[in-house]
DNA sequence: ATGGCTGTCCCTGACAGA
């Protein structure tokens, strides 16, 4: 099975990029985010005629996860758990469901800037809510794959210019924190398990400054496995193509394959 | 030099992104 989480910065407005890559990459299952569309504006023909079923949770200008796949989507989920302690939490930005033996979730962290705000404190608070569901999960011993895009670089091993970010939210030590206890707990990220040591690789790169052309990039989209995901992991990467593509996405593809 | 892109909604400028 081919895996793949891509932060595509509208559905709409990339639509002809999203289909070209899932013809030329093929992948079986692909969790998007940033759809900044409400469930009934999704594509969801085009899509559906390469094959794939579609789970969505969109929603008006901002955010929107979805999950499509080759294989039936069954037990579909939308929202973290916990919602209630977190009443400020309209965003969709989880959806979760099993499909092909795996159950996978398409994840959309808060961005959480600026450092310090109420925007960090949601940021901070959504990872709680995470951590605990990511721990119930790994309770029911299954494949399960956690991915999208976490908002947070893990290390500065994952930041082209560690100091210009020593501010920003996606390299707080409180981020950090919170994305290492998914990790304790017996979860493994993927790319990083096959790159313990670099080399550096980005899957995000601004818009801005000719971040593109000079690779100054950073890594914040990640899949998360369980122990007996990992077990059948046999190949990651990420894609750089659709990022170098006209109106691209400011993100690419990273894709893992499991042996199932 | 505090902006530099891009997408969205529709107060076509303000907000969010990261």
């Amino acid at each position: 099975m081919l895996l793949a989480t891509w932060n595509v910065n509208s559905i709409k407005a990339r639509l002809e990029n999203v289909l070209s890559w899932l013809k030329e990459a093929g992948p079986d299952v692909v969790l998007l985010q940033e759809l900044k569309c409400v469930d009934e504006a999704f594509p969801r023909e085009p899509i559906e005629d390469l094959g794939y079923n579609i789970a969505v949770h969109g929603q008006k200008t901002y955010n929107g996860v979805a999950i499509l796949s080759k294989f039936p989507l069954e037990d579909v989920a939308t929202g973290l758990p916990g919602a209630e302690r977190q009443p400020e939490d309209d965003h969709a930005r989880y959806i979760e469901a099993v499909t092909g033996g795996v159950r996978v979730a398409s994840i959309y962290l808060p961005n959480g800037n600026p450092v310090p705000g109420p925007k960090f404190d949601y940021k901070l608070g959504w990872m709680d809510r995470l951590v605990a569901h990511a721990g119930d999960l790994l309770a029911l011993e299954e494949r399960t794959v956690l991915a999208g895009d976490y908002n947070v670089c893990p290390t500065d091993a994952d930041v082209f210019d560690p100091a210009r970010f020593a501010g920003d939210a996606l390299c707080q030590p409180e981020s950090r924190a919170r994305f290492r206890q998914i990790l304790n707990m017996g979860y493994t990220e993927a790319w990083r398990a096959f790159h313990p040591d670099g080399p550096q690789e980005y899957s995000y790169w601004d818009y801005q400054g000719g971040a593109w052309d000079q690779n100054n990039g950073l890594r914040i989209d990640h899949l998360l496995l369980s122990p007996q995901a990992a077990d059948c992991l046999s190949r990651c990467g990420i894609d750089r193509g659709p990022r170098a593509a006209p109106k691209a996405s400011d993100h690419t593809p990273v894709w893992c394959e499991l042996a199932v």
